[in-house]
DNA sequence: AACTATTATGCAACCGTTTGCACAACTGTT
DNA sequence: AACAGTTGTGCAAACGGTTGCATAATAGTT
């Protein structure tokens, strides 16, 4: 029904291995000829079938994201891993350019730690695969890798076998915002973090364990686990508890610096003018908040564009040797760190 | 390399037109042979050759989704169309069990004035198509429409030519909202609106015009070129100098409302208590602003799982008629409607 | 002018399924 | 016992590309 490569094949008058060089840029093909084919394909507006290349070549030129959901039905809470607003524009954006496509789905805690390989894996549509986040375990990771596809992980990363990915620089924005705590002359600083197995926890934590040697003060950290508002609430009421006389928080992300806040007004300190507040990631809504989060904003899209970037890299060149991508992050300073109002 | 449909066919000691047979259902094969088949099948682990099949049958067993993005690069600003929080995942978890998969595109303004056909639908990558929102315009989805893919709208419809389409209740989330601020004895109530050319917020100033025309009010609507934080701001501005006395708004989206709330604190108009704001999607974040938003909460997730089931029906049964799906919306209500504090 | 090297193209096999058609083996009828 | 009807299975031709190999045509060498 639509056309083929015979059709383009007997308009130009050639055979359909040389309208198929032509199409491919496989070299040895007359100047002339190409030209004719051409002409011939744009006339017919000839559109080479997925599927027959798909089996001739053992290419489908999909690449697969796996997203992290927090298990099956609608999303509850407002969290941090739901929230990389952009990625998949990024991504799509990316891939668009280099001639890909977008198969995306998701795995909740269940299939990660069953090894369930999403259908698209395992019946081989994809050629390449972006996992995205913490939640996402080593042995899943590694078994996903085993079925012998690219892979590239997104805020995640495999310490043992050297795996691609592509994270913003955790470490880096928590010693930023933490030093911006200290600049405010604050001494007794925690850190709230989250699952302790999560990477962006941990390495959130050790920027913020950085500043504090540095400027000769001892760190405070309570793991929570998870990183939601109530564990934020939660993880600061246990944090006053343990230390009544603290003057600031570093909050491993938005969604539990808000939680943090809220615990402490209702406890009667004041935010930021008693207890100062800074989250990480710079959610959308972060800047609505009141007081506004001083926060260190991500960019998803461009860490979309990049883990796409490097898919394909690995698809299309050989040899490639891992590489580990960190982006710069941003921080950016509003009124829950005490710095005076101002307006953006 | 991998396991084919031969091997199975050997070890079963039959022949791949059998084996076919079996793995699809088809009648006519004894339940010995059958039970063989199977067998082998699954001693092999195998999995049938998706471009083979794709080719032998013409079909994917893909779907794709096209969102909407404004503009290329990162997203910018906190809007309500790029927020639909969990329909992909809805969609994924229903296309998943029907044996579908799930390729992602945006488009942008440009690419849907140009009538730009995403790649994936020109080369034939997907059964049929998910379009998701209002911006989303007619002739872009007629014309995607002749490229014989089963459509399926979402948070949109388009009048003229059926086309099925799965949507919350727009007009009755609005009344309803409206009648709650009635029901705090406003009287003077101003609707802020998006673009007319928006359905969402066409079916919006409806459902609220209704809820004042019943308690014999005049309705005032303000007509904005977009719905995010800025324009509300602006929005209720043009509102106050129109009309000075407001007491209340409805706004068409939580961003919305949170621009005009803004304002009147800017302005000196405390809210709620001089000006009691309702916004409208009950965004995550909603429940964290300060004053909590009174909103209309939209399941995005049960609309995605809609809109998958409603696309895979129209690919595998013939003779559908269209059909419009309208999801109930639930009034939650907060604090910016000046409703006694509670906790939530 | 004969011969080799190079260039441009075609032939045909192959990728792994599905499916129309033919046919063999049974069952049941007269 | 011959025959029609049913049931289960295999053969082989698609589906629409890609690619190794052969070969015809041309250019280059002595």
């Amino acid at each position: 029904m639509p056309t083929t490569i015979k059709d383009v094949a007997a308009r130009a008058g050639v055979s359909p291995a040389t309208v198929s060089r032509v199409l491919n840029d496989r070299p040895g093909i007359s100047p002339q000829t190409r030209e004719r084919v051409l002409q011939a394909a744009q006339e017919l507006n000839y559109t080479p079938s997925v599927a027959a290349r798909s089996l001739a070549t053992a290419r489908t030129y999909n690449i697969g994201y796996v997203g992290y959901k927090y298990g099956a039905g609608p999303p509850t809470d407002l969290r941090s891993s739901n929230a990389t607003p952009g990625i998949l524009e990024g991504i799509d954006e990316e891939l668009t350019r280099r001639g890909y496509h977008l198969l995306t789905t998701y795995v909740d805690k269940e299939m990660v730690r069953g090894l369930d390989v999403p259908n698209m894996v395992r019946q081989g549509r994809v050629d390449g695969l972006i996992l995205n986040g913490p939640a996402i375990r080593p042995r899943f990771i590694l078994h996903l890798r085993n079925m012998g596809l690219p892979v590239v992980l997104v805020d995640n990363l495999l310490n043992e076998t050297a795996i691609d990915c592509v994270l913003c620089d955790n470490e880096g924005g928590a010693y930023q915002a933490t030093k911006h705590l200290l600049e405010h002359n604050h001494e007794r600083i925690v850190f709230l973090s989250g699952p302790a197995d999560w990477l962006s926890s941990r390495e959130r934590a050790v920027g913020y364990r950085r500043a504090l040697q540095e400027a000769g003060l001892e760190p405070r950290v309570v793991f929570m686990p998870s990183t939601t508002v109530d564990t934020g609430r939660d993880g600061i009421l246990t944090a006053l508890e343990e230390y009544p006389d603290l003057t600031a928080v570093m909050a491993v992300n938005d969604a539990t610096a808000v939680g943090a806040i809220q615990a402490c007004q209702q406890a009667g300190r004041a935010v930021p003018d008693e207890i100062a507040v800074v989250g990480f990631d710079d959610e959308p809504w972060a800047q609505l908040h009141i007081p506004s989060l001083t926060t260190v904003r991500i960019c998803w899209y461009e860490i979309g564009i990049q883990a796409a970037r490097r898919v394909v890299d690995l698809i299309e060149r050989d040899n490639q040797v891992p590489i580990q991508m960190r982006l710069a992050v941003e921080l950016v300073i509003r009124q829950s760190c005490g710095c005076p109002v101002t307006t953006d």
